[in-house]
DNA sequence: ATGAAAGCGCTAACAT
DNA sequence: ATGTTAGCGCTTTCAT
């Protein structure tokens, strides 16, 4: 366990400089006699020799760590959003520093700071802020952020959008066209923009389709009752219980996430009725679960895994290319069909 | 966009020494006149000062971040670990470098070196390693190694053990006192120590139980078939065809995990067959997804987030006091009795 | 109580 | 092609 060899010792070995020794350790393209560098290479092998990336740091002013802001990572949602992010940053010699925000915004911050202390040049962040001047301060010291899931109108960073929307309406289609009329949207606070945008595509089909909007069909969990909040299951089954108090029941229900969908459709078992022959139920995201559930999940794909790549491909360039524009890339929807829609036609 | 301010900056500006500087913003207990720490803070604050750890690394050569290598996030029992983990991290000021090995030893030992070259002192370690040369070498240049979930025997670090023995005797009891004397065993490939114990506890049941131990009753899936590996649900579902292929069916079927077992239940379902009335399924783990399901899985209840924050303070522990001895700590089962298995007395 | 200076490991001008 | 040297930002002896 004694000392670590350094390039020094390494210099010393062979009789060369560390000017040398670095030059041909760390992959620099000047030129170096081909018999030295073997033999450096040889000398690095011996000592053991493993390079100090905090004193190439420090020098270059350079990481290779890149930090990843979520609510929690115990959401699956963003389990595969991290998981493809990391697959793309170790693949490009980069690695991931994790930081969950639990939704609490003076996490974030906090995080963001530890994040800079730390020399990280680039954060991968799903923020729940809606105030950014924070966030503003971080860009303005030329720190590059790519955002992704929640895409804040008034911020210029990169964003990795989803088109939730057009998917809000798609699901919402598919249901029309299977003749429901009576369709519920449940959701958590519509705090976040994804929520917002999916109801609004939800409306959007519904005109489309001539079919009035019923506000008595939306229903919306209160914040967080004191205390921790309760887990997206736990209020859709909640949300349902409350839809089924009073008849008429809708036809089919449109929940804004899967995690939500579950808990209605959970609920809709408990209280015997049967999924989907006399409640139709749809979801949002494509969770894996959503396949493993029974009735297996209609539900709107939306590709995680795929959207850490991008936005993990997107920040190196950012760090690389010191003059690229904040770009935009949104994602599209697509519907899964699967067994949990009853067809009424 | 201009250089960040440096402790000489502060120094400079408010005609102390970066001595001086340092002394106050590092919060070292050093004795600094009031009023000249006062002043200090107070041009940091104007100067926009952020702490630079890459400097502070260099010198003390310790770091505040850990690495967790696992096999992939995108098991849900790895992002409940990791949960654990990060938030302890979080709360002790220390960040978490977080490398899925993908199942691939390969990587998992590029993951390992690249760890060291980050300087990073300490990991956590779910290794899919089993020969542990590579291992033994980090450990002995005075990295701290702290393994979860998978335990080499024969490796001398600290571990967070769990006792899948008595799990797996637990659940399979739980079978056997409801009347069950055909039980299947399926399960992944044994090559994981995790599922050999469990596998022994089960057989140590049926022993205690008195019931003879049929082999052709346990079933394990073959090592993934050439290509990217299957998942343990699309496993779970192809040993229950398998084991549905000849009858007498078994009355109960023990999964070596949870995700396993929605792939038997999924299956069953597909054929017909309702569980638990006319198959009895438990697993293991009591991912979350246990009690969304129907019918609510019966499982082992094994402490995720809490396995990842013991296994955080550990070895932080173990980072500050150099001298600590290699622990072990053993985390005990739990049955979590749901609505899967019909009593057959 | 404060400051001067060395040095952590590395790279990159700038010589040669 | 190779070497010398300064310096990245910080902490920490050692003086004073």
């Amino acid at each position: 366990m004694n000392k670590p060899a350094t390039i020094y010792d390494i210099a010393k070995h062979v009789n060369a400089s560390p000017a040398t020794v670095s030059r041909v350790l760390s992959n620099s393209n000047y030129p170096v006699r081909p018999a030295l560098a073997e033999k450096i290479r040889k000398a690095a092998k011996e000592l053991n020799y493993t390079p100090n990336s905090i004193g190439r740091q420090l020098k270059t002013n350079k990481t290779s760590t890149i930090g990843v802001i979520i609510p929690s990572i115990t959401n699956p949602f963003y389990a595969a959003v991290v998981s493809g992010i990391e697959e793309t940053a170790s693949e490009q010699g980069y690695q991931v520093l994790l930081c969950n925000s639990q939704n609490d915004p003076e996490l974030e911050l906090q995080h963001l700071r530890n994040l800079q202390e730390n020399q990280v040049k680039g954060v991968i962040l799903s923020s729940i802020i809606d105030k950014n001047d924070a966030l503003q301060q971080y860009l303005s010291r030329g720190y590059k952020v790519v955002t992704i899931d929640q895409n804040h109108p008034d911020i210029n960073t990169c964003r990795i959008n989803f088109d939730y929307i057009k998917g809000g309406a798609i699901i919402a289609a598919h249901l029309l066209e299977q003749g429901h009329r009576d369709i519920a949207f449940l959701s958590a606070p519509l705090d976040r923009p994804s929520r917002q945008l999916i109801y609004q595509g939800y409306a959007e089909a519904l005109h489309i389709h001539e079919v009035e909007m019923d506000q008595s069909r939306v229903l919306i969990s209160s914040p967080t009752d004191a205390g921790k909040p309760i887990s997206e299951f736990q209020q859709g089954k909640q949300l349902t219980r409350q839809l089924l108090q009073s008849k008429p029941w809708p036809t089919a229900i449109l929940a804004s996430n899967d995690m939500l969908a579950f808990g209605v459709m959970n609920e809709l078992i408990n209280h015997g009725i049967r999924v989907p022959e006399e409640m139709s139920v749809v979801g949002f995201d494509n969770l894996e679960f959503a396949e493993i559930v029974a009735p297996a999940l209609t539900t709107i794909e939306q590709p995680k895994q795929e959207m850490g790549a991008i936005a993990c491909r997107m920040l190196i360039d950012l760090l690389n290319n010191a003059d690229n524009q904040p770009g935009e890339i949104m994602l599209q929807p697509q519907l899964v069909e699967r067994k949990s829609v009853h067809s009424l036609i």
